[in-house]
DNA sequence: ATTATATACATAAGAAAATTGGGTATATAA
DNA sequence: TTATATACCCAATTTTCTTATGTATATAAT
């Protein structure tokens, strides 16, 4: 019935806010970014992300675009215009989830202070 | 290898947190308080919750008293002393985690400015 | 030479955590 | 007598992630 989604799949939000900003990248690149931004804190693990991807692209809100590139083959991701419309829902749910989240576990906040 | 555990599994944590403020609660209750401090938003479901304090039962941090409330049966949690360090670590991991995806989603924020 | 590391894609088995949809029971309001 | 609220529980299924593995090229280290 409600949609108390939680975080469980914070991966999807991540992988279609780099896009929004950086209109194409490609997997690996994706995981090098996530490792810098968090300072090696979270890893991307490829078994997570490829799968990610390709559903991603199933559900239409990615496009694919492949390149040799030093003999290696990259298959560069971007968003299509539903992908772009997802990156705001998804970052709405995901804020709107976090906010709710320390209004929980956050002990100087009392209920009736809005 | 490395341990992103992402928020998969927030519910445990916001479990640990409540019963640390609380001393005791029941499942029923949790639900309500957590729907109640966030203003509807946010519902546990019950075939996440009792599972969810089994799982944390099983494990030690919590302990368990029922009570006989109106002809109604209640099963009060309490965190037990790993419990109680456990929450210290729970929420230390969960604070870093939203510090993190902040550092990834935040277009405001660049590397290099810690 | 060859071994390790980095780059770059992918899949498959299994575990973990949730949703969905039941089931039992009492109390109270419509 | 029907619906809602309180109060517990479980099982089937789905989703998402981990772990392990496979393929392939390029480069640095031993």
């Amino acid at each position: 019935m409600s949609n108390n989604n939680l975080i469980k799949g914070s991966l999807q939000t991540i992988i279609l806010k780099l896009l929004e900003e950086n209109e194409r990248m490609y997997g690996y690149e994706i995981t090098q970014r996530v490792k810098e931004l968090t300072a090696g804190e979270i890893k991307i693990t490829e078994g997570a992300l490829y799968p990610a991807l390709h559903k991603l692209e199933a559900e239409g809100m990615l496009t694919t675009e492949i390149q040799q590139v030093d003999n290696r083959v990259r298959k560069y991701y971007s968003l299509t215009k539903n992908g772009q419309k997802e990156v705001s829902a998804k970052m709405t749910e995901l804020q709107s989830f976090v906010g709710n989240l320390q209004r929980i576990l956050d002990p100087e906040w009392k209920p009736g202070l809005a």
